[in-house]
RNA sequence: GGUCUCGUAGCUCAACUGGAUAGAGCAGCUGCCUUCUAAGCAGCAGGUUUCAGGUUCGAGUCCUGACGGGAUCACCA
C-alpha cells in the first residue's frame, strides 16, 4: 500500500491549521474525523469539542477560524458548515478524483507490507468421536478469516489445530464398533467415515442407557437410593448419578476403561483399532474441511502432546513458582489475580488439561519461533485461558504477552441450545448440503445460467450456498452468542452474501458487455454525483476496516462493511446508467469506479473465505 | 453463593470504541422490470437502548446499584 488516504490528508491539514492558527500541537492521528451524517452537507466531519478545553475558546470560534484556514489553504475542500461543535467539510471533486486514482493505482490496496512477524492461529480442534457440527462451523469460519486477515496485515500466519484423538470418548466408539458392527466399515456401509464412527458413539450410549435403566431396578440400586435418602426424587438422582454408575458399576463402562488402559499400555491390537477408527474420522473431516475451503499448516495430536508439560511443571516447582501438596499433586496459586488455585499435576503424577496446554505452547514456540498465538475457542473456556495465560506469564515465556483467546459465543438454535440427547445437533455436512441445494433451487427459479456447463453451474451453486452460510454466521460479532436459524441461513435477500455477490455480478455483467475500452478519455473534469462520492468514500476506508477487523479479532466488521458497500453500489446502479451514461466522461468514470468497487468487494469477502461468482 | 459476561424495533443484528435526531435486514404494508442481472431500488410503519442513579460540553457505550438471561467455579477435556 502506498500514499495517504483522504482522511489522513484531512487529519494532517487540520493539525497544520491548528498549529498555524492557534499555536496548538496535535498528532494528525488524534484528530477525530467522522463521516458526515446524511442530514448535513458535507462528507467528512471534524469534531471540535476536544480542542475547546485546551484552546479556551468556544466551539464556534474555533470552528470558523479553522474552516477558513482549511479552505484557503487547500483545494481539496470545496465548502464547509459548522453545526455546534461539528465542522462539516465538503470535499472538492478533484479530491475525490485523486482518491479514486490513488486506490486504482495501488496494486496492493488493503494489503499491508510484510512485517516479518509470525502468528499462529489454532482453531477447529475437534474430538475424534463424532462429526463436525454447527458449533465447529462458527469456530472454523472465525479461524479461517482471522488467518486471512492477518495475512493481509502482513503477518506470516500458521494455521493449526490440535486434535483430541485420545481418551474415553474415542474408546466408546471403539468398543461399540468392536462388539456391534459385525465388521461393517464406512466402505461397506457407504456412510461418510466420520459419521460412521459417530454412529458407533451413539450406539455405545444407547447400550449404556439400556444397561443403566435395567440396573436402576436392581437391588444394588435400590439399596443405594435408600442410603442416600433419595426415594422421593429417584429420577433426578439417577440422572446425576450416571457418571458414577459408568465408573463404578457399568459393564461396558469398565470394558471401555480397560480399553483406555490398554491404549496407554500401547497394547498392539488396541492401538491398531484406535488408528483405524481415527483415520476414518480424519478422512471424513478432510472432506468437510475441503468443502469449506480450509486447510492447516500443522496438526498437533493430543496423543502426542499430552505428556508434554510435565517436565516444565517439575522444573518450576524447583524454581518455587509451583508448589507440591502432601499427596504429591502440584498446584499454582492464582488467587491474587482473582483466579483460584489450579492443579497442574495429579497426585499420581499424570497431567491435566492445563499441563498439556503449557507444554503445547512451549512446543509451538520451539517449532516456529512464533511472535504470537491465537486460540479460537468458545467462551465457555474463558476461565481456563485466563489461568493458562497467567501461568505462562509467570513462567516468563517470551511470547506470553502476545497470547490471545479469540473467545466466541456459543451457537444456539431458536429452540435453545443444541443437545445431543434431544437430537438437535445441526450437522455440518447436512447443513452445507442443504445451503448448496437451496442455492441451486434459487438459481434455477431465477434462470439465466442455462448456457453454462454443469461444472460451472455447480461451482456457482457452491459459491452462493456456502457464501450464504458463511456470511450468515460471520456477520455476527464473535463475542456475542448467536442464534442460528436454519431457515434464515439460506436466505438470499437482504443482508446476505448473495446480495453482496449480486452487486459484484451486476458489474461483471456490464464489463462483459463493454468490449474494447477507450482508455484515452479524460474524466478529470467530470462533476461527481453524490452517490459516486459515497462509493469512493467507502472504498477509501477499506484498509482501515481490515486493520480494525484484525486488531479486534472481529471479522464481522468486514462483513458489515461489505454489505454497506454493496448496498451503496446497488443504489448507484439503480439510479445511474453506466453503459448508456449521459456522457463519455461519465461512462468512463463510472467504469473506473465500478471496477474498484468490485475489486474491494471481492477482497473483503475473500478475507471472510467467501468467493464471488462471475454470474449468478 | 464467588467470578466473568450479555440485555438495543415483533425477530436477527449494527452503531467508527464517549460524538449530532440510535441504524440495517427479516416479517407486514405501498409503489417501480419493452432500459447495464428485480437475489434489486424507492417508500410506510415499527424505540423511554431492561430499570434507577452518577461521571461531563455530550452516555446505547464509562461507574454504582437493582432486575433478567448465559458461562464458569473437577486430581474432566
Amino acid at each position: 500500500m502506498q500514499n495517504r488516504s483522504i482522511v489522513q490528508i484531512i487529519q494532517e491539514k487540520v493539525a497544520q491549521c491548528l498549529a498555524s492558527e492557534f499555536n496548538f500541537t496535535i498528532e494528525p492521528n488524534d484528530v477525530v474525523v467522522n463521516e458526515t451524517k446524511k442530514e448535513f452537507d458535507g462528507e467528512y466531519t471534524v469534531v471540535i469539542f476536544p480542542f475547546v478545553k485546551a484552546l479556551k475558546m468556544s466551539p464556534p470560534q474555533i470552528g470558523e477560524k479553522l474552516a477558513a484556514a482549511l479552505i484557503n489553504g487547500s483545494d481539496i475542500f470545496k465548502n464547509s458548515n459548522l453545526v455546534a461543535g461539528f465542522l462539516n467539510l465538503e470535499m472538492s471533486d478533484s479530491a475525490w478524483q485523486t482518491e479514486l486514482l490513488r486506490v486504482s493505482q495501488d496494486e496492493s490496496f488493503g494489503v499491508f507490507p510484510k512485517n516479518g512477524k509470525k502468528i499462529m492461529i489454532e482453531f477447529s480442534s475437534p474430538n475424534t468421536n463424532k462429526p463436525l457440527h454447527l458449533g465447529h462451523v462458527r469456530n472454523i469460519l472465525l479461524g479461517v478469516s482471522s488467518a486471512l486477515i492477518y495475512e493481509a496485515l502482513g503477518y506470516e500466519v500458521i494455521k493449526t489445530k490440535i486434535i483430541n484423538d485420545r481418551g474415553i470418548a474415542i474408546c466408546k466408539s471403539m468398543y461399540a464398533w468392536e462388539h456391534y458392527s459385525n465388521g461393517e466399515t464406512p466402505e461397506s456401509s457407504g456412510i461418510k467415515p466420520d459419521h460412521f464412527v459417530g454412529k458407533y458413539y451413539v450406539k455405545f450410549n444407547e447400550i449404556l442407557n439400556e444397561e443403566y435403566s435395567n440396573w436402576q431396578k436392581s437391588d444394588n440400586a435400590n439399596a443405594l437410593i435408600e442410603t442416600k435418602g433419595a426415594q422421593a426424587h429417584r429420577e433426578d438422582f439417577f440422572k446425576k448419578y450416571k457418571n458414577n454408575y459408568f465408573n463404578e458399576y457399568s459393564q461396558i463402562g469398565s470394558a471401555t476403561k480397560q480399553m483406555l488402559l490398554d491404549w496407554e499400555d500401547n497394547k498392539e491390537e488396541t492401538i491398531a483399532l484406535w488408528k483405524k477408527m481415527n483415520n476414518w474420522v480424519y478422512a471424513g473431516f478432510d472432506e468437510t474441511y475441503a468443502k469449506m475451503g480450509v486447510n492447516f499448516d500443522i496438526i498437533y495430536y493430543e496423543s502426542e502432546t499430552y505428556k508434554l508439560g510435565r517436565k516444565y511443571v517439575e522444573e518450576f516447582v524447583e524454581k518455587g513458582l509451583f508448589y507440591r501438596e502432601e499427596d504429591g499433586s502440584i498446584w499454582i496459586d492464582l488467587e491474587d489475580v482473582n483466579l483460584d488455585k489450579k492443579i497442574l499435576l495429579r497426585s499420581d503424577g499424570t497431567s491435566v488439561y492445563m499441563t498439556q496446554d503449557i507444554g503445547t505452547a512451549k512446543q509451538r514456540y520451539e517449532d516456529y519461533g512464533i511472535d504470537s498465538m491465537v486460540y479460537v475457542v468458545a467462551d465457555e473456556q474463558n476461565y481456563h485461558f485466563k489461568a493458562l495465560f497467567e501461568i505462562l506469564k509467570r513462567m516468563g515465556e517470551p511470547y506470553s504477552e502476545a497470547l490471545f483467546h479469540l473467545s466466541y459465543g456459543m451457537v444456539e438454535l431458536p429452540t435453545g441450545r443444541m443437545k445431543s440427547r434431544e437430537g438437535t445437533i445441526v450437522d455440518a455436512d447436512d447443513l452445507i448440503a442443504e445451503v448448496i441445494s437451496e442455492a441451486e433451487n434459487s438459481v434455477k427459479e431465477k434462470g439465466g445460467l442455462e448456457e453454462l456447463t454443469d461444472d460451472q453451474k455447480s461451482n456457482i451453486y457452491k459459491q452462493i450456498g456456502l457464501g450464504a452460510l458463511k456470511y450468515h454466521m460471520i456477520k455476527v460479532n464473535p463475542k456475542k452468542k448467536m442464534i442460528f436459524d436454519p431457515k434464515e441461513s439460506v436466505d438470499m435477500q437482504g443482508q446476505t452474501a448473495p446480495y453482496i455477490q449480486n452487486a459484484f455480478v451486476r458489474f461483471k455483467s456490464i464489463e462483459r458487455k463493454l468490449g474494447e475500452l477507450k482508455t484515452d478519455i479524460d474524466y478529470s473534469a467530470y462533476t461527481l454525483h453524490p452517490l459516486e462520492k459515497d462509493l469512493i468514500q467507502s472504498i477509501s476506508k477499506y484498509p482501515e476496516i481490515v486493520k480494525e477487523a484484525g486488531q479486534q479479532f472481529d471479522p464481522s466488521a468486514l462483513a458489515n462493511y461489505s454489505y454497506n458497500l454493496a448496498k451503496q453500489f446497488h443504489k448507484f446502479y439503480q439510479e445511474l446508467r453506466i453503459i448508456t451514461a449521459e456522457s463519455e466522461e461519465a461512462k468512463q468514470f463510472r467504469i473506473a469506479l465500478g471496477t474498484e468497487v468490485a475489486k474491494v468487494l471481492e477482497k473483503a469477502m475473500g478475507l471472510l473465505g467467501i468467493e464471488m461468482p462471475e454470474r449468478m
